[in-house]
DNA sequence: AACATACATTTGTATATACAAATATTGTAT
DNA sequence: ATACAATATTTGTATATACAAATGTATGTT
């Protein structure tokens, strides 16, 4: 097992509560490239990939920016531009809402739930993999952990 | 405690794998922003705090950029900006190295080492305050499980 | 109706991240 | 000595992130 002061190449223990920080932040990045070099090969970034998934759950329903937002993990402060490229790719459509006209309407396409079905099962079996060091008693730990670490 | 679903807002389960995955990158947002909070105040960003707390433990030896980017916990793809915007805040100083042309000496100078003797107690106190709802003893499970995962 | 206020999104600017290509320097083989 | 590969950094381009300001729309008060 590789530990956090072998990856940051120093000699000196690093104290338990920024040892705790930094390995967060190191897994986080770690899941992250995994994840990102699948997504890569389908030309879609993580958010992009992410705010799909998401309309594809409106079930029909049209979203505006801030139902997207909400259910981001990583709360972008602009989404409007990342709606764009969807847009460019023709997964998403935009309309302006007619009944308040400040929101917009957001939709997933045909083409975006098709490249979302291409890409889930990859990224289903990726996050197997990711967390396949694992038994299900200890996932359930670490997501205890983590949770209570944020409470 | 708030669990990854009221977090997304999301009705449906998640399946334990990518439950995980979404909840180490959640925490290592939480934390980030926490620390950038602290950062911000002194115009410092995290990235570059991290690189001044490396050329710092180099005690006064020269470190060029591929030592810098060694120690960085995220893999910049683009040190030398980065090293010109502390040059810029006057808390870094760089040659190219005469035995070596092709590299660069960085250096901390006492500006850089004034503004981190500022910043330490804070990061210090934020980062205990961080882990703060979890004993020792759970914050070396926690360690233990995030190293296990990734070996 | 006129005004201020709140709301939803867009635009602008700076920095960060990711990757590819370009530049400069050094080391090695012939 | 020349050519070629390897090394170290820099530059370019696209996207992502963070925050502030601007725009356009709706709502409430007088």
């Amino acid at each position: 097992m590789k530990q956090l002061e072998d990856i940051l190449k120093t000699t000196t223990p690093i104290p338990l509560n920024r040892k705790t920080v930094l390995n967060i932040t190191y897994s986080s990045i770690w899941t992250k490239d995994i994840v990102n070099a699948i997504l890569k090969s389908f030309d879609v970034s993580n958010e992009q990939f992410n705010v799909l998934r998401i309309l594809r759950g409106k079930k029909g329903s049209p979203a505006n920016l801030q139902d997207i937002q909400d259910r981001m993990i990583n709360k972008m402060s602009n989404t409007t531009r990342l709606v764009d490229k969807l847009i460019l790719k023709g997964y998403v459509e935009r309309f302006t809402c007619e009944i308040n006209r400040r929101k917009v309407e957001i939709f997933i396409t045909k083409k975006g739930l098709e490249i979302l079905k291409e890409i889930d099962p990859i990224i289903d079996r990726t996050e197997s993999e990711i967390t396949s060091n694992l038994t299900a008693k200890e996932l359930e730990t670490l997501n205890f952990l983590l949770t209570k670490l944020r409470s």
